[in-house]
DNA sequence: CAATATATGCTCATTATGAGTATATATTGC
DNA sequence: GCAATATATACTCATAATGAGCATATATTG
């Protein structure tokens, strides 16, 4: 059992927390050789078997060593061998590397961390905040683009099927022709765009792009990643807004106690949607995930409302459920 | 970015076919040279990135390769940096091997394979099927060795508590004290065995079991497998269970025509749970998953029962769903 | 032809869901 | 102090989804 390459293992972290409603990861300026300097990178390392007894204690240090955190709630994402052509063709050891994908949650936010800073995910992705309507940028841009890219030739023989079938990605994934926005499908989204090559990672990769030019010729669809980092970053986005519904995950992003507004706020931040508050509030209660404390928040504002806490029994009893909500079409709650 | 030791990728598959409702699953006798032969392993290979330019298609030719088979439905499942102290002491290269599994699927059961066979997973599990009620291998054997260990010294300072986290996962685990069974909980039983020094994979990496003794002491639960197969196989089990409840995979393991009791024998051996007959076929109509093909079947039995076949468009339409069904719990229906 | 086995259609009570109305309690500007 | 405003929280209601069972249809078997 031997292979032909060596091959390292490269640990990256997506680490997730909610501030001021808006989800943030923490990425850590990654200085290049070739030019791309300034793309933001993802906290990662290479797994080193002696140090390491397990891929999740070696993550678990890099970050620790990069960024002064301790990460709680950690989850393995997904194994991506494949990092586009430009690591192969500029990665300077000559080794391949092959991304283990993690996410993290936490509810620091520590100011400032050495080197690393916190971003707004929705920068990577403005196309993934519904929070205020459908963002504009997927009539204005990234719909008449993919319909460009569609049309196009196909490279394969049976022309008129893979056109069709480039066709219902793009209905799927942004939800054309009344195909309802499905919120959890942020990795099939970006991979149609990078697809298309309507993103700069696709550009810097050599891949045509929509016009069928190569080249840096991408439009500027989010904030770049180093090497797949953005695509390890969807995939977090995707897992998270999924498992939000049916595991109590949102609490780790929430401090020890908190008001049930303050927690919509933050899932609603997660999801790129609103909820209906009443809904919400009946749904997180009857499912025993709080419990009162008594005491009232002094925010500003109206009615001073309740404190909560998370009945961490919960995880005990059954099969913990998570906050599964219809998002609201009405505009008029929240 | 060096690792201080090699790594080598090893590619897992668990391909999961079911016939006479029986899930099976793929394994080759492995030969060991310690003496642990006979237990059977997953097809798996090392992942060349010179050859293969992505994991999933080095994992395709690896099994082609080794079982002349041609893989469809292929998904990713986890990637274990640990194979246990079995494989860091005797692998034969002093490399580190990390394992990515493999979940596929295939209605072939192309009967002989040369040097693999097809074996009912639940050989593996003989928890795990709850079709003919609950398996009495729980009662007799599995709660009272979790009760014992869970009532034993723990390593750890916290005494008390960490009994009683012992026994909280017993509970959610195995279903006792009125906890619900929850079929989709194979690998932290898996894990809870391990942990518990109650498996022969943990009598051969040398874990202390259940009566403190080490060694080759495990009783026997259900049949081992080399390195970390039989955990790679846990979670294949649990992700297609869960998955076959909102996806429609189920599909894949059928032929191009079937009777809808088919279908549903089908989605019973995967869950190892009865399913309430008549709500089964209102939910696969509803769905639009199924279309009649207008042939009968012509089996021996009752009345014959119509031929359906799978609506591949529903694929296009919205996200596809799957066979999201309560366990029926009248043993009446079936 | 009775007994039996399966397929399929239909009903019904209960619960879950999506949406809204109504009321309570605070702050703010005057 | 009071109207205007903002939020919190309680409650209602129609509809859909779910879990269970009954009834009927159509085959085979002895």
């Amino acid at each position: 059992m031997r292979a032909d390459k060596a091959v390292v293992i490269g640990l990256n972290a997506a680490i997730v927390t909610v501030s001021d409603d808006h989800p943030k990861i923490l990425v850590v300026p990654h200085e290049e050789t070739d030019g791309a300097s300034g793309w933001d990178a993802l906290p990662f390392g290479p797994f080193s078997p002696m140090r390491h007894r397990t891929l999740e204690i070696g993550l678990r240090s890099w970050v620790q060593e990069q960024t002064q955190l301790e990460l709680g709630y950690v989850e393995q994402l997904y194994t991506f061998g494949d990092r586009g052509r430009h690591s192969l063709d500029t990665d300077m050891s000559g080794e391949h590397v092959v991304s283990v994908g993690y996410l993290a949650l936490t509810r620091g936010y520590d100011e400032t961390l050495k080197g690393a800073a916190w971003r707004d995910w929705y920068q990577y992705f403005p196309w993934e905040d519904w929070r205020e309507g459908k963002p504009p940028i997927i009539d204005q841009a990234i719909v008449p683009l993919l319909r460009e890219w569609a049309g196009r030739q196909s490279e394969a023989p049976p022309e008129e099927l893979a056109r069709g079938k480039r066709r219902d990605r793009m209905r799927l994934c942004f939800g054309v022709d009344g195909v309802a926005w499905d919120d959890e499908k942020t990795l099939e989204r970006y991979e149609l765009l990078y697809s298309a090559g309507l993103l700069q990672e696709a550009a810097r990769d050599g891949r045509p792009n929509a016009r069928g030019l190569t080249g840096k010729h991408a439009p500027n669809l989010g904030r770049p990643m180093q090497f797949d980092h953005r695509r390890i970053l969807a995939t977090a986005m995707g897992r998270l807004r999924a498992k939000t519904k049916y595991r109590p995950v949102a609490f780790e992003l929430m401090p020890p106690s908190f008001t049930l507004y303050e927690l919509q706020k933050t899932v609603e931040a997660l999801l790129g949607l609103h909820v209906h508050k009443q809904n919400f509030r009946r749904l997180v209660e009857n499912a025993g995930l709080v419990e009162r404390t008594g005491r009232m928040s002094t925010r500003t504002g109206g009615r001073p409302a309740e404190q909560f806490r998370f009945r961490r029994e919960v995880l005990n009893e059954r099969p913990a459920p998570g906050l599964k909500l219809a998002p609201s079409r009405s505009r008029a709650n929240s």
